[in-house]
RNA sequence: GCCCCCAUCGUCUAGCGGCCCAGGACACCGCUCUUUCACAGCGGCAGCACGGGUUCGAAUCCCGUUGGGGGCACCA
């Protein structure tokens, strides 16, 4: 029997037993490749291990799967740093904090990995491999098996003879693994035992010719060697699982590791249609939400409701409650559909979570892109904001809708646009209105809320004789250019008086011309 | 083709054999509040994919069917 496969148990399946890792001894990690722009995906799952190792007291470490020098770049790498650091995900260990498995970036690993494959050789585990692809495919037809089935395991026993026989012809072999000839059973922590049969799992490659291993191999070794307890992962891994439950097993046996890890598979993200969220989908890119305006706890609670859930009756959380809640076993196995309807809404309520405050700081950057704040906020400016921000509060569900609420009041009296929709919604009697409000208003004593109302209604309702609702219309076009806005009064109070009779002049003249 | 996973309202989910002729949230539709829009409150619409078992009893367990998804590289 083969070394590889003398590891029967099904507690080294990963599944528990005495040897199961729990509270501060939990270790999880985050191992993204640094390509392209931070997918929600990619959050969820370094949520997910993160939640479990705060829970847990655990360690989160960061890993960077750098290997394929083609694809990877500097600038994916900061924006991932960028991301985790945006919706508050923190490690203890990884590339920048350092840790005692460093260094946490592959590319700085090889050496590492050679070490492991020659002791993967030595022990038997792995083995030399000179079939071409298409070698392979002509044993299978000439046998008369599907030709789609993968590896054979020709070459699993050479004989010395053969292998140098190989050679001579000037191949060069890549490594395989030898799966073992019994089924691999996994105790995986969302779905419960996964059975793969015996044989349906080829031999695997994790050495190329040119000697470059490659990922089936340096993600388990890197698990194996950062004392990793729990893995958990999108569904999209779980058929690589096996291979890698195999290797674990050897480097156990090696005396590399203490155990193989748990593992835990995700369900899926899935964008529109059926199909799984892909990095075309611009509802996959992190920075477009953020861009969008959802609050990074916002995001966090989310991406949590995806897949798990805090209370039968509740979906509002905070990240700290979300980690005190956290538990991997009430992970759901189906897969999850991003709606963005419901981001907003859960957004929403954490945008009236905040405290007027912080709300104002939040706006500001947005605020800034559309261009009505240059620099620094002046005085007068903090003012106005310090006064509306709270009435917008309730009116908006992504911050992003604040340059179109806030707007008008940060915009000077000849550049305020007033939207077509607002000028197609008045009425004829819009220019009485507008004539009799600037009557009211002129020699008003006192220039605040409920004094420009008082002032207002008694012009208009009582004097004109309108609903109130016909009333206001047309000041609030006037005003604030559109027919959704903050509240009225008060948005012309914190506008003062000069701005306001102005806006209503203006507004009177183009009704003329 | 082969292997694996999944299956409760349109969507996310609660449910781990009796508390369920199935609960919450989003969306949608009404109503209340109201200067617009929101917020808030109230009410409504809407679901256990299908077929067999097991059981005194099944959304919950088992098998099958159907449907959906993922994976099958010298990419990660």
């Amino acid at each position: 029997m083969s070394p590889a496969s003398t590891a029967t148990s099904p507690d080294t399946s990963g599944a528990a037993g005495l040897d199961e890792a729990t509270g501060a001894d939990v270790r999880v990690r985050f191992c993204p490749s640094p390509t392209g722009t931070p997918h929600v995906g990619l959050v969820r799952t370094a949520l997910f291990n993160w939640a479990w190792a705060r829970h847990c007291g655990g360690t989160v470490v960061f890993r960077v799967e750098d290997t394929d020098a083609a694809r990877d770049s500097q600038e994916s790498m900061d924006a991932i740093v960028e991301a985790l650091a945006w919706v508050g995900i923190d490690y203890d260990e990884g590339p920048g904090v350092g840790g005692p498995h460093a260094p946490y970036r592959q590319s700085e690993r090889r050496e590492t990995y050679a070490d492991v494959v020659v002791r993967l050789v030595e022990g038997g585990y792995a083995y030399e491999s000179f079939s071409t692809p298409e070698e392979v495919e002509e044993r299978h037809r000439a046998a008369g098996r599907d030709p789609q089935l993968g590896y054979d395991g020709f070459d699993r026993d050479l004989t010395p003879a053969q292998v140098q026989a190989f050679r001579d012809q000037g191949r060069e072999p890549v490594l395989r693994v030898r799966m073992p000839d019994e089924d691999v059973v996994v105790e995986d922590l969302v779905r419960g035992t996964v059975t793969f049969p015996a044989g349906s799992v080829p031999d695997f490659v994790v050495v190329r010719a040119n000697g470059q291993p490659l990922y089936p191999l340096v993600n388990p070794v890197d698990d194996a060697l950062m004392g990793i307890t729990h893995v958990l992962r999108g569904e999209d891994l779980l058929s690589s699982t096996p291979r890698q439950v195999v290797l674990h097993r050897a480097f156990v046996e090696l005396g590399l590791s203490r155990r193989v890890p748990r593992f835990g598979h995700l369900p899926l993200v899935l964008g529109e249609g059926n199909r799984k969220l892909s990095k075309r989908d611009p509802q996959s890119d992190l920075f477009l939400h953020r861009e969008r305006g959802l609050l990074p706890e916002a995001m966090v609670n989310y991406l949590g409701l995806l897949g798990w859930s805090i209370a039968p009756d509740r979906d509002v959380f905070t990240p700290a409650e979300m980690v005190a809640a956290f538990d991997v076993r009430d992970i759901g196995a189906n897969p999850a559909r991003w709606d963005q309807k419901k981001a907003e809404a859960i957004n929403g309520d954490h945008l009236r979570m905040l405290a007027p405050e912080d709300l104002l700081e939040r706006v500001l950057p947005y605020l800034r892109a559309a261009g009505l704040l240059d620099g620094d906020l002046t005085p007068a400016q903090r003012r106005l904001l310090e006064g509306a921000v709270p009435l917008v509060q309730t009116r908006m569900a992504v911050l992003s809708e604040a340059p179109g609420m806030l707007g008008f009041l940060l915009v000077a009296d000849e550049d305020l646009v007033v939207e077509e929709d607002a000028l197609a919604a008045l009425r004829p009697e819009a220019a009485d209105v507008l004539d009799a409000s600037a009557a009211a208003l002129v020699d008003l004593a006192e220039w605040e809320t409920a004094a420009v109302e008082a002032a207002l209604r008694a012009a208009l309702v009582e004097g004109l004789g309108l609903k109130a609702k016909f009333a206001f219309g047309p000041l609030r076009t006037a005003v604030t250019g559109r027919r959704v806005s903050p509240p009225l009064f008060e948005s012309m109070e914190l506008l003062g008086r000069e701005s306001t009779m102005l806006r209503l002049a203006a507004l009177r003249r183009r009704l003329e011309g």
